[in-house]
DNA sequence: TCGCACATGTAACGTGTTACATGATTAG
DNA sequence: CTAATCATGTAACACGTTACATGTGCGA
């Protein structure tokens, strides 16, 4: 999914600035699923903005640096939706987790105890982030997908946790670390 | 994860040509987690050898072409345990069925039952998929990796399967179809 | 005979990240 | 006084994909 595409999707829901909209996707129910930065948003919403499916409106505030508002044209969610309707990709995981753990027996077990927890202790901060989330938001199709979420990280965690011991068993064991630096 | 370490790690376990470290990556037990095509392996295997972490011998074979097998050095495997150790980056998930599920109320029903019904069976096959690796690959490190990715997979379905009908009871109703091409 | 599997490589192109440039206000 | 937040934008750079170029042998 490119970002010209979740730039639409962000201002389908209402207005937004291109601060706002990379807040949004850093940081909002957007993060666990897709990726912007503002090198990228700018461009993409200066090209929407040519192509005629957003409009831009600058507002002046005072203290504050003026921005510039983007709403999103009818030609714009015509061509959201229809390349929602279009047939989808394939989900993608990347993870360099499971290439760590691919190679665990290389590694001294201290460090793959370690990883094993941080990776568990991460899934369970984003776990809570996400039950934050929910709370503010109420719309059924954000539940679903937050719950969608969940799940997963869920099923992720516990296989990490119930087995922990599998790994660090295999790990290199005491003599001197691999990979010192 | 760049395609220099991921080279490494395929090259780690056993001499191997580009074409079959392609194989690997996109067929084999890599693909649920990282990813490289042919136009970026054969570049990142040439810098590599220059690099002295791998090196090259050219098998000649009668019947298919000539092949360059490529073998890891001492250095490379070193280097790449050395970035294993390294802090890792987070997973990171990438879903447009995800944004599909957020705009359902804009989309017509059938259309977004069909979209649940393919996605529960995709994830089913990738299930089957992995369940014929694992009998293949019975390194316990490997079959960590399977579990994992299996119990994620079978989570996610479950989830699709258990809330189809909260996502198609809140998508549009038979009038007209949006998105319509 | 057509297309696929094997096999390597390059070039054009797209897309996105990082860092830089600029500048005011506010909270610690 | 310093860092962070708000706010926009550009340019250099990295990285990777797609398509092209080339060629053989095998099975349908």
């Amino acid at each position: 999914m490119n970002v010209r595409t979740i730039c639409l999707a962000v201002l389908y829901e209402g207005e937004a600035s291109g601060y706002e909209i990379r807040k949004q996707v850093v940081e909002g129910d957007y993060s666990y699923f897709v990726e912007a930065s503002f090198g990228s948003i700018y461009p993409a919403l200066a090209k929407l903005e040519e192509a005629g499916l957003v409009t831009a409106r600058v507002e002046v505030q005072d203290g504050k640096p003026s921005k510039k508002i983007y709403a999103i044209t009818a030609t714009g969610r015509r061509e959201f939706l229809d390349h929602l309707a279009e047939p989808m990709g394939e989900d993608q995981y990347r993870s360099e987790f499971l290439m760590f753990a691919r190679f665990v027996t290389e590694l001294p077990r201290e460090l793959v105890a370690q990883r094993l927890d941080e990776r568990s202790a991460d899934i369970e901060r984003k776990l809570t982030d996400m039950q934050h989330m929910l709370h503010k938001n109420s719309a059924a199709q954000d539940c679903w997908v937050m719950g969608f979420g969940r799940a997963c990280l869920e099923a992720a965690k516990h296989y990490i946790d119930a087995h922990r011991a599998e790994l660090v068993d295999i790990a290199r064991s005491g003599d001197r670390a691999e990979a010192a630096e």
